[in-house]
RNA sequence: GGAGGGGUUCCCGAGUGGCCAAAGGGAGCUGACUGUAAAUCAGCCGCAUUCAUGCUUCGAAGGUUCGAAUCCUUCCCCCUCCA
C-alpha cells in the first residue's frame, strides 16, 4: 500500500474515521498535488470548536502539500442540512445567511494559508453556483441520478421519517442533492477530487462521489477524470460521556466576540485528565514526539497539568494569536493564585477584562461604606440578600481574594490601587468594581 | 365505545385530611480535600426576609373542611387492556 504522509498524520492523530477507498486515496494523494474541500454551514455568524476538526483537516491537507478549499454554504445554508437534526429547522433569511458567511470568512483567513501560490487556500460560496441553478435542469440532469429509494434509507432522512411528529420537508430532503452537486461542480470546475468532513457528513459525501461517478464517465482521456474520494473525521467524544464543546456558559466558539480568549483558554485547561492526550493529538499541531513527552509528564505528575497547559496554550495561540494567549495565561495565573491584592493595576485589569465591571462614585465608600450584601446583589453576583448571606456564610464570597463575612462593609481601605475592588463569588464568578 | 392506571417542586419518584415547602435518588450550587480535575465528604437546593416568619406550589377550575397534594364535582392531558 502506498504510504501517504497526509493519511498517516491523520491516522496517528485519531482524525481518520473512514474513507471511501483507503488504498486508492493513498495512491491518489501520493501521485501529485490534489485539491480537497470541506463545506461549512452558515447557521451562525461564527463556528464552534466542533467545526475546528474539519477546518483542521484542511490545514493538515495544505501542510501535506495539497490545495484546500473552504466552501461556505451560502446556498445550502438557505435550505438546511437535516443530518443529525431531529426536527425540521427554521429557515434562515437570505440576509442572515449572507451575514454569517461573511463573518465566518475571517476564521478561515487566520487558519489557512491564502498567500498566492500553487497550494494557496481558497474560499468559495456555493450560492454562486447553486443560486442560479434552473430547477428543470436540476431535475433532469441531477435528479435522475438519485434514487428516492436510496435517499430515504439515509440515516438523516430515515430517522425523521420514522418520527411521525417531526417528519421532514421536501426542502430539507433535497439537501443531499445540493451537497452532492457541490462536489460535482467543484470537481469539474476546480479539479477537486476529495471531500472531507465530520463523520455525520458521510452520507452527503458519498452521494457526491456517486454523482461524480455517474456523470463524469471515464472517457478516452482516461479513468482518472471521474476519480473522487471522501474522508471523514470521527466525532469528538468525552470520556465522561458528556457532549464535547460545551461549557456551563454554552458552546465554545472560535471567534473572540463570542467566546473570549480567556474563556477559550479555560475551556481547554479544564479538559478531563483522561481526554487531554487524545485532545492534544486531535486539536494541536504538536508533533508525535512532543505529545508523547507531554503524555509522559502527565503520567508522572498529573497535578502539574503540563499537558493541559500545553493544550490550552497551543489552541489559544492558534485561534487568537500571541497577545491574547499571553493575556489569557496571565489572567489564569492571577485569578487562581488568589493573590489579587498583589497584582499590578494593569495585570489586574487584564485578568478581569472578561469579568463584569461596574463604575461607582468614590463617595459611596466614605465613612461607614457599603454593606457587602447590598453590593453582591447590586452586581448580580447574588440574586437576593438572602442568597448573598447564604454564600457569605459558607465562605463563598471573597473581597480582593480574601474571605469575607456577611456583616462586612466595603470602605476606602478595601480599594486596590485607590480604584478597584475585586469581588468573587464561588470559584469562578468575578466582578470588578471601579470607583472614581 | 368499554375497563383500568396515572398527571407531585429541574428530572426520576414517595406521599391518600393536619407532624408537608412535601421522603429518597439524580442534576445543580457552595464549602473541604486536591491540581481551577476526578473521586470522596459536608451543607444548600420554591421565593423573600431582621432566621422569627411571610408569600407562592403538588394537571386546571370550583367545592367540602377550622385545616387538602391528599376528600367531592367538572374539565384537560397521558398510558395500558378490551372492542
Amino acid at each position: 500500500m502506498t504510504s501517504c504522509a497526509f493519511l498517516d498524520e491523520l491516522r496517528w492523530r485519531g482524525l481518520l474515521h473512514q474513507t471511501t477507498d483507503d488504498a486508492g486515496l493513498a495512491s491518489h494523494l501520493a501521485s501529485g498535488m490534489r485539491t480537497a474541500y470541506v463545506g461549512f454551514d452558515p447557521t451562525a455568524d461564527s463556528l464552534t470548536i466542533g467545526n475546528f476538526i474539519p477546518i483542521k483537516l484542511l490545514m493538515h491537507f495544505q501542510h501535506a502539500g495539497h490545495r484546500p478549499i473552504a466552501v461556505l454554504g451560502g446556498g445550502t445554508g438557505l435550505i438546511g442540512d437535516p443530518s443529525g437534526k431531529s426536527a425540521e429547522r427554521q429557515l434562515l433569511t437570505r440576509d442572515i445567511v449572507e451575514h454569517n458567511v461573511r463573518s465566518q470568512r475571517r476564521i478561515f483567513e487566520r487558519l489557512l494559508d491564502f498567500s498566492p501560490g500553487e497550494r494557496a487556500a481558497s474560499m468559495v460560496n456555493n450560492l454562486d453556483w447553486l443560486g442560479a441553478l434552473p430547477f428543470i435542469d436540476v431535475l433532469r440532469d441531477v435528479g435522475k441520478h438519485f434514487s428516492v429509494n436510496a435517499m430515504i434509507q439515509r440515516d438523516s432522512v430515515r430517522d425523521r421519517l420514522n418520527q411521525r411528529e417531526q417528519g421532514i420537508s421536501y426542502t430539507e430532503f433535497s439537501y443531499m442533492i445540493l451537497q452532492a452537486y457541490d462536489f460535482l461542480h467543484l470537481h469539474q470546475g476546480y479539479g477537486v477530487t476529495l471531500q472531507m468532513g465530520g463523520s455525520d457528513q458521510w452520507g452527503n459525501i458519498v452521494s457526491g462521489c456517486d454523482l461524480i461517478r455517474r456523470i463524469c464517465r471515464p472517457t478516452a482521456q482516461g479513468a482518472e477524470q471521474a476519480e473522487s474520494f471522501g474522508l471523514t473525521a470521527p466525532l469528538v467524544t468525552r470520556s465522561d460521556g458528556g457532549k464535547f464543546g460545551k461549557s456551563e456558559a454554552g458552546a465554545i466558539w472560535l471567534s473572540a466576540d463570542r467566546t473570549s480568549p480567556y474563556a477559550f483558554y479555560q475551556f481547554w485547561l479544564n479538559t478531563a485528565d483522561e481526554d487531554v492526550v487524545r485532545y492534544l493529538k486531535l486539536f494541536t499541531f504538536l508533533s508525535q514526539d512532543e505529545i508523547s513527552a507531554l503524555a509522559d509528564e502527565h503520567e508522572r505528575n498529573a497535578g502539574a497539568r503540563a499537558a493541559h497547559r500545553a493544550l490550552a496554550r497551543h489552541m489559544t495561540q492558534l485561534l487568537h494569536g500571541d497577545g491574547e494567549r499571553m493575556q489569557a495565561e496571565a489572567a489564569a495565573q492571577a485569578l487562581f493564585s488568589g493573590d489579587i491584592a498583589g497584582l499590578s493595576p494593569s495585570t489586574l485589569r487584564e485578568a478581569l477584562a472578561s469579568a463584569p465591571t461596574s463604575q461607582h462614585a468614590l463617595s459611596r465608600l466614605s465613612g461607614e461604606g457599603l454593606l457587602l450584601l447590598d453590593v453582591l446583589v447590586e452586581t448580580a453576583l447574588c440574586k437576593s440578600k438572602r442568597e448573598a448571606r447564604e454564600f457569605a456564610q459558607t465562605g463563598a464570597v471573597l473581597v480582593n481574594g480574601r474571605k469575607a463575612s456577611a456583616e462586612d462593609r466595603l470602605t476606602t481601605t478595601d480599594l486596590l490601587h485607590g480604584e478597584f475592588i475585586a469581588l468573587r463569588r464561588g470559584k469562578k464568578n468575578w466582578h470588578l468594581l471601579r470607583f472614581a
